[in-house]
DNA sequence: TTAGGGGAATCCTTGACTGAGATCCGCCAG
DNA sequence: CTGGCGGATCTCAGTCAAGGATTCCCCTAA
């Protein structure tokens, strides 16, 4: 353990690379402001000179990515131009990969939904099958959206963790047979002919939010995913924390209850043994609220029991109530440990399981995360639920794919080895 | 908790930033390297033309922040010349508030302790006498040091958390009585005529690593900072995280042992209530290891028992050593959580009472963290001790000097508001 | 003496900045 | 109703500064 594997030194930067950097610069602040900016409005904004400014418009407006929408004249003089974002400027798909379904979307620029569907995912030990159907399924979403194909910026997936970020796999996931170091980033990017990014569910979801979930997606955050396992999404100062290998937010076994029940890792109450959907549906059918009394197997079996379980917690069952509510304290745990460690000041709830939990977390996490802040004293930490909806892993995948050609990341300025 | 704080957008930037950039770019890989580096080699580690590198390397060289050290021929050609930071070419001052003492160093842009001095923290309720006192003792040490008052970059300042980045004070610390949003910062700028930066110490250990720990001091790491409490540092992609008040890295309240004593936040088992070296002492005092019963005040009477108990472990005291080993468990634990959530391959162990553990914790330690690692199937995490010494938080708040100044930093491109 | 590599001088390209001019609209007088 | 005036917005040329490419000089080993 003494060898230290040395780095990719930080390298330097050049004119071009500066002026794709402020290209995507202004096309963020586009995109971030509501209603659009006039040329004026964005060279305070980002500071550059209104020179400067009309000539990336120029560069943008000839790539089609922004449009001249209207004017504005309040006073006297010529009135101001408003730049809105092109929702057909650019388009990219994205494929959730999950155990139980697969979602695939067609995002816009904006954000917005052009097409959508989902096929449940087949369990065979076959992944090459699989990744022809993707293929295909791809193929058939993209002829029925109509959209022009070079328009297509790329294809993101969204898969389970853990994943081995350089070589676009996933590694041993959960439920799903043979897939094992399958080179899936590689094998979908032959198969489309498209180029393909891949990350993680969790981080694909807060990239979702940075893109498409309007200002509650800005500066820094925690996403807080809750879907079969629970898992986080980061995001400092405007920038995707991914980690070494890709597989950032990992806090399943962050420990929420030490009177929990016991987890693989041979502790107790950690947050994979004790407030993930699946122990919350085997703790209600225990105790009776749950009717149905089958094994729970398969992702689909445990959303559907589970939503009944935030159903009858809704209609007043104290029981399920019971549960929900202690479910949002060790959560609520689980994201202070996080936002205390990072010092953010913002955690932003959604996955696949948000909407049933949405009322009542929303009640109860808030207070519960400020009285855990260490730096409760300094600054508030505010809760919100995502605008993004169930689909957040596909819309998360196909904004990867923006994420990545358009976000004004550092990185961009970075001169290539 | 529906109103979103609009961070500041993100702003362009321009040739004179890059300029400066691409120079810090250089300094850095400069002062990373072991033994200097020729311009040719810089031309190709940071991926800028050779004659952009003379260029630079010649503004350095009349800043003197980098020397022209002899020459190196091997084959057959002209030798290349290499070059190297010049240690005289800045320097920095360090003060680390912390409740026993308080350390004053005087560092070098290499990062080498240049003058040092440590005087008992006063504590009088009167912060504007100590803020004279430091001052003072300040001019001193410079004084002593015979540095050029102009090749003084600035004052740093590591202090215990929590803090107020932005108006650069600490916040209710532990043990230090009215220093309560005492605005250390300007009055200390004030005082010495320095411009003064803050940050806490755990920061600033980590800050310390990247300037003076050697390699392992590049990339992404944790940083757990072995103080009268613990915290912990984070760098990412070389850049150090500060989250948005300037409080990140409290693991405090991180759970760690579920059977453990109770912590002031309710819970059991906590960082806080269970392995920092208060408590430590003070179950060696009650298992009778330690003769001395007298009452644990104030931090330096911990540190001497602190450092007996783990003499006695050293020494081979059965009792001591289940202590410290116990110790070591639930530290890795709590290690494990923050290398999971951000998926870094290596910690950095450090701090003032560090010494005393290094020996065991660098047998235990190592394998904890793997076998808890989330990525472990992925890539190793390891495990290292830090090469600075007992008084990394004041080298740590000189080194906040030199990388606010010369670290190849993002945010050095953007423009300011 | 020759070969080969390092470093500097020169010119080119490119992107942002500066200042003058064109454009557009509301206002107001005839 | 019409046309000139003023003010704000936007654009056109010129300047500046930084990195890139080419060329040349210098140095050392063989």
């Amino acid at each position: 353990m003494t060898e230290i594997r040395q780095p990719t030194p930080r390298r330097g930067t050049n004119l071009p690379r500066m002026g794709d950097f402020n290209l995507t610069v202004i096309l963020d602040a586009v995109r971030r402001s509501s209603g659009g900016l006039s040329r004026v409005e964005l060279a305070q904004i980002v500071g550059l000179s209104p020179q400067t400014i009309s000539n990336i418009s120029r560069r943008l407006l000839d790539q089609s990515l922004i449009v001249e929408a209207g004017k504005e004249g309040s006073g006297p003089g010529k009135p101001r131009t408003i730049l809105r974002l092109n929702p057909a400027g650019m388009y990219a798909v994205g494929v959730h990969l999950d155990p139980a379904v697969t979602t695939f979307v067609v995002l816009d620029l904006v954000g917005a939904v052009v097409q959508h569907s989902r096929v449940k995912t087949p369990d065979s030990g076959n992944p090459e099958a699989v990744i022809a159907a993707i293929a295909a399924e791809i193929e058939k979403l993209v002829e029925a959206s109509g959209v022009d194909r070079e328009k297509i910026a790329g294809l993101g997936i969204a898969a389970p963790g853990p994943i081995d970020h350089d070589n676009g796999a996933v590694v041993e996931p959960p439920l799903l047979d043979g897939w094992d170091r399958v080179l899936l980033r590689d094998a979908l990017a032959d198969a489309t002919g498209l180029s393909v990014l891949m990350d993680k569910d969790v981080t694909s979801a807060a990239v979702a939010e940075t893109w498409a979930g309007g200002p509650s997606g800005a500066g820094s955050f925690v996403f807080m995913y809750m879907g079969t396992g629970i898992g986080c999404g980061i995001v400092l100062n405007d920038e995707v924390v991914r980690g070494t290998s890709g597989n950032a937010g990992e806090i399943g076994h962050i420990i929420v209850d030490p009177d929990g029940p016991p987890c693989d890792c041979g502790l107790r109450g950690c947050v994979k043994s004790s407030c993930i959907p699946q122990v919350l549906v085997a703790e209600a059918q225990a105790a009776g609220i749950l009717s149905d009394e089958g094994p729970l197997t398969g992702g689909s079996v445990v959303q559907e029991r589970f939503a009944q379980l935030c159903e009858a917690a809704d209609a007043g069952n104290s029981a399920a109530m019971a549960i929900i509510d202690k479910s949002a304290v060790l959560v609520a745990r689980a994201a202070s440990v996080v936002a205390n460690t990072l010092d953010v000041d913002r955690v932003v709830f959604g996955g696949p399981f948000w909407g049933s939990l949405s009322r009542r977390y929303l009640e109860l996490v808030p207070d519960l995360i400020q009285q855990n802040s260490d730096a409760g004293n300094i600054h508030a930490i505010e809760v919100v639920g995502t605008g993004v909806g169930e689909d957040v892993g596909a819309i998360g995948a196909a904004c990867l794919v923006l994420e990545h050609t358009l976000a004004p990341r550092a990185q961009r300025l970075l001169l290539e080895g």
